[in-house]
DNA sequence: CTCTCATGCTCAATCGATGGTGCATTTACA
DNA sequence: TGTAAATGCACCATCGATTGAGCATGAGAG
């Protein structure tokens, strides 16, 4: 057998060895035989020379003929954070048990990319997109409903499309609170050594922002000038916020709350440039989950959106008649100091040592 | 102009509206215009209306009939850590510069799995594949090549097909050199207080096991008895490893190479179950580079394969009539403890504070 | 004034799968 | 035995873009 040289079999291909019509197979293998009234012994000798033969659908006729691809779409800001790696993955295995291919694109916190990349999507009908991290996802929304595709917001809200969001507002009380009632252990905190890096005018940073005034005010009350600085989801911004305060101030607050991942790695741009002593005795707490970054030198509070759940409801939100745009809260996830919690990594097959 | 109500516009639509054919707006919108001798008029004419009408063309039906997709493929064994999320996010640009759509899949280190995602991308025909990380390579190659697809192979060799790899072994060596050098300014060292763990029996570990030994028996000699354990690229194996000799020893050893960041996770489980003396004074060196990583509470020196430049060759490659397969070797970079690399996130278009 | 050739475009088949329509058989039943 | 209903399948247009082949038209040569 010459396979090599072979091109892919097709339905007519298949209808040829089998006698059949190419309808007839077609039906056969695309599960609508019954429907059909195709009668089961076609059927299995169909399916049965279609293995034999190593068949498989070619998608874009598919696509092309029944406007529907089989792909789903993931916008993403960026991949290269732990908190949207695992959405990445999750994403792809709840697509693929749904027998979606998954197609994941990041849009870089930019709107003109955004747009550039969901068209392309678009290009290739996907049937569903789910955006997550989009600067402007009304922007988004209007190219994928004049396209006609099934949207839902994940871990922000739009207006005019469905969103499952993270209670970033109750998220951030609870991590606010933990910072301090930690801090609070190692002595008094006044307002002032109680902070807020990073962030932007976006939703989820409205409503952490809120969060953390809440239990700041609770716990240790308000300081009187600002306690917050915004420095958008960029390390180096937040690296040069970090100096700043410090050059001010001679020490980083005791206790302070970062606004992401991304912005966190301005800290550790920081703690690069200085020795221990700029950064003893602090607490920190972080708005996602990173283990490495549950491990540095200094307890370290994050939160945990619960990915999972997150674009369940998304999927299910997809299969609701979309005529009002609903939003869905999620509770996140208050991971302690010095926590490896299990995730993605522990589903790989590659649990015996063989060497 | 009920935009909402329109369906997506044909080459069809354009030939009506401009009073070309078919044939004619096909040509220009795909660039292949001037071998076909249409006037520069009446490209001009038919490209203004199709900016006008936001025409798009139909991948699907372009794919069917070209065979080609425009869709490039990559095969991780998980996205969830930095590593393969740099090298998803970096793929993406590098596709993306290329005028192809990104589908990146993981095979979560199983053969079955990886053969069925690769199966599903073979099913959409994408251009080409870029298969990094699969635990059975040369499967992985039967499929494309009997599919005609171009493919190579990133940061691991395969017999069959043209390969990119990381230099594992003088990354080993120079990592082992810079954790055996550090530890000693702390004291004598032994040959058993210098250990490896993690990895299994793929190209890569051997190879950095090689590297791993040439160091440590220039730098402080042989061990009599085993000084390394394969564990898998697994965190939970890997924690149970450290835990072993931890019950064994009543400490860690004084340093040691960890395979991958994944096995590096299987640390941070144990560090979580154990209080600081059990990993004082501790230096650590990971084949793989993570930001947060670096900055633990112990020095960590870690190897950062150069993505960017590996996925660049591997495109080259691609282009290249591929007669015999062959093996291009890039040099990693050793990251010294505490440093913050500038990476990915930094081309986020979002360096300017707007809250 | 005819012939040749370049120019500028159109025609129609094609890629592989889908699904509405409709034609034969077979079965059921009076 | 004749007719209606059920069964089993084939025919063919269609999705939208691509591409080899070929038809007019006008310019230039002889």
């Amino acid at each position: 057998m010459n396979e090599k040289e072979q091109k892919k079999a097709t339905i007519y291909d298949l209808s040829i060895r089998s006698g059949a019509s190419a309808s007839t197979v077609s039906a056969v293998l695309n599960g609508s035989w019954r429907k059909r009234r195709i009668s089961e012994k076609t059927a299995k000798r169909i399916t049965s020379l279609a293995e034999e033969l190593r068949y498989t659908a070619n998608q874009q006729a598919r696509a092309l003929r029944s406007s529907r691809s089989g792909l789903a779409g993931l916008i993403l800001p960026v991949y290269d954070t732990r908190y949207f790696s695992s959405l990445a993955q999750t994403f792809e295995v709840q697509a693929r048990n749904r027998g979606l291919l998954p197609v994941v694109v990041s849009g870089r916190r930019c709107p003109e990319e955004e747009r550039r990349v969901v068209e392309s999507l678009v290009a290739y009908s996907i049937d569903s997109l789910f955006i997550a991290g989009a600067t402007d996802p009304d922007g988004v929304h209007g190219i994928c409903s004049r396209a006609r595709i099934p949207h839902v917001n994940i871990d922000l809200p739009g207006n005019l499309a469905s969103s499952v969001i993270s209670d970033n507002r109750q998220g951030a009380r609870a991590l606010t609170a933990a910072i301090i009632r930690h801090a609070q252990q190692m002595g008094r905190l006044s307002p002032d050594d109680v902070y807020m890096f990073g962030g932007r005018d976006d939703h989820a940073s409205r409503e952490r922002i809120i969060g953390f005034h809440s239990a700041k005010s609770e716990l240790v009350g308000c300081s009187r000038g600002s306690d917050s600085e915004s420095t958008g989801y960029s390390p180096s911004m937040t690296a040069m916020a970090f100096e700043r305060f410090y050059k001010r101030h001679g020490t980083l607050p005791r206790c302070f709350f970062i606004n992401s991942s991304i912005n966190f790695e301005g800290l550790l741009r920081f703690m690069g440039k200085h020795d221990g002593e700029a950064f003893e005795d602090i607490v920190v707490g972080c708005f996602d989950y990173d283990p490495f970054g549950s491990f540095l030198p200094f307890p370290v509070y994050m939160i945990r959106p619960n990915i999972s759940e997150m674009l369940e409801k998304g999927f299910e939100l997809l299969d609701i008649e979309n005529d009002t745009a609903r939003i869905v809260l999620i509770e996140p996830q208050l991971v302690l100091p010095r926590t490896a919690l299990e995730g993605p990594l522990d589903d790989l097959k590659d649990s015996v040592p063989d060497g």
